[in-house]
DNA sequence: GTGAAAGCGCTAACAG
DNA sequence: CTGTTAGCGCTTTCAC
């Protein structure tokens, strides 16, 4: 009958015996939002006990009377990518400031996510962060119809169902290329991400839009399979073979950091100096992409603040907040460096 | 007296009633261990009314009872240090296979720890990895006087108080200092991490047993305030001041790669080329740096593995095991590349 | 302003 | 093999 105790914990009732006071006043005393409705001396004497003894609130009880368990679940694709980690830390650290933990969890594939929400569901999150949308991912309907509150972070959901945290990928695309049209490219191809993520269609888009803008044609776009070095460096073969003799691009724009060190060694391998012959550029300004030889010219993003945001997000839901669903979208930079000819001089 | 349901959720009287049965049937035929009590038609009769109603246990009940939440905690300094996310990864695979979540907490310093070792202690984690001890980390007495089980990773406890996974740091440094004396260095330096961390210690010492063993002495020993590029740039400065006309070393050993890449700063500034003057060594084989310039000789160590083998020892106590405190020392593998001289060729 | 009492959903002793 | 029963520690009506 009687369960084993983790450890002999002290509880709410030690504390009101040794304040001589009922539970219920302890509880109320210990409640920021109801302490107003105790007297001083007794709040003092409660405090003093639970002070004393070391009182830390059962939160498992709490969540089960409550309904909520001060928790929120994050998840993302794959933590080594580096996207990720500034991500995790902007909502751990707003998830902190509000008392609440965070529960990460790995999701590579959409089969695996669709387990891991119910886990969480289980687990009774108060909400979830999903930081590895893809395209029509059907995690979305789903966390829908259970009505767990959810925000998406990266990635937008493009048919507008839940709020999202994400960069302005056109922009990104627009600065990258205007930046090489400045320095006198005027063959500029594209490693586009996979298409069924936002992303990899969005700064497509942008990518096309930008030329648009200015007159121009892309000098050919080619999918990578993953935003991986293997498939950047797999995409820039296709390309180089598809614009043989005097058609080759003077310029890659590539969708992403691995994508563009990928295009690093296939351009190498073709005996073509960056930035002399072919000028790169990436996105997502990754650690140490200004060591790489040559420095890797990219777009930078706020990801620590990508984090955070979302988790305001979902706080906002959580307060009961009408909270209406938005994208909120966050400003690129670019950052010059080696790998584009015209910007070193 | 009616809390408010965060949702609607099917309990698991819900299911007794579908089922016809008790609730404590249900409770039995859905947990694994227990099962075989039940007959097989009950049993076919449960899991049908649970599956049709979507039932999920829930968990917070269960802790409540049980007193386990089947979550443990993870405390990093820095998840952008790239040693952390696969850690993270193999710690929350190995938890995920148990059905398991992982709490993720940032703690920069010692004094952020406590409180978020006193959270996750209100919030009942079972346990907790501690992925940031520094040497005589208050916060393991804490541990140990709280009863709650701790296991460290990627940093030792010298007093053996709690396990520990590592990696074999003097044989690190052994292979690295080998490998210099094997391609004809004669002056070799160490770029120490902080030693307040016991790596820093573990490192340094493996540096100089290693030159010891081949009759040597360091040409210089600089110790690094943090294993950063900054601190690694400035101790690589200090290091050149020390060490004028003639005396220069001719391979530095870094404690850490962050800190050979600062190492790579400030020879540059010196006007000294990496390898032809000076030879550089890191340690961790962090990503990308195979593509700076020059690629990075280093120590490789499987991150991964710590996560995992750290939490298996996590898990082995929560089974109630008699798991004696142990440390388990991983192997570092010599990763030969650019940066040090008589390899390329 | 404080106490009494009920019950969140589950598990585990005990009885049959 | 299955049902009965008693809480785990907390919050929240409802009284006073």
């Amino acid at each position: 009958m009687k369960p084993v105790p983790s450890s002999p914990r002290v509880t709410i009732r030690d504390v009101a015996n040794a304040a001589n006071v009922h539970v219920s006043t302890v509880s109320r005393a210990l409640d920021p939002s109801r302490r107003s409705l105790i007297s001083d001396e007794v709040l003092a004497s409660v405090e003093g006990a639970a002070r004393r003894l070391g009182y830390q609130p059962n939160r498992a009880a709490s969540a089960l009377r409550t309904g909520r368990t001060r928790t929120i679940g994050v998840l993302v694709p794959d933590m080594t990518n580096s996207v990720f980690p500034p991500i995790l830390q902007g909502i751990e650290a707003s998830a902190a400031a509000r008392g609440y933990f965070v529960m990460v969890a790995h999701a590579a594939e959409a089969s695996i996510g669709r387990a891991v929400v119910e886990r969480m569901l289980a687990q009774r999150v108060d909400g979830v962060v999903l930081a590895n949308a893809t395209r029509d991912d059907p995690l979305i309907p789903f966390l829908i119809a259970s009505r767990l509150p959810a925000v998406l972070v990266n990635r937008a959901d493009e048919a507008g169902r839940l709020s999202a945290v994400v960069g302005d990928d056109r922009l990104a695309m627009k600065l990258a290329v205007d930046h090489l049209l400045q320095t006198g490219h005027r063959r500029i191809a594209h490693l586009a991400g996979p298409q069924n993520v936002p992303t990899g269609v969005a700064r497509r888009q942008g990518f096309e839009q930008a030329l648009k803008d200015a007159k121009r044609k892309p000098a050919g776009i080619a999918e990578c399979a993953a935003y991986s070095r293997e498939a950047g460096a797999e995409a820039m073969r296709v390309l180089l073979q598809q614009q043989q003799r005097g058609a080759r691009p003077d310029a890659v724009v590539c969708s992403n950091d691995l994508v563009a060190l990928g295009a690093y060694d296939a351009l190498r391998a073709a005996g073509l100096r960056i930035p002399d012959d072919v000028s790169v550029t990436g996105h997502n300004d990754m650690p140490l992409v200004d060591m790489v030889d040559p420095p890797l010219t990219t777009i930078r993003l706020p990801h620590r603040e990508f984090g955070w945001r979302a988790a305001e997000f979902l706080f906002e839901a959580l307060g009961g907040g009408e909270g209406s669903v938005s994208t909120l979208v966050l400003r690129p930079e670019l950052v010059v460096r080696g790998s584009t000819r015209g910007s070193a001089c």
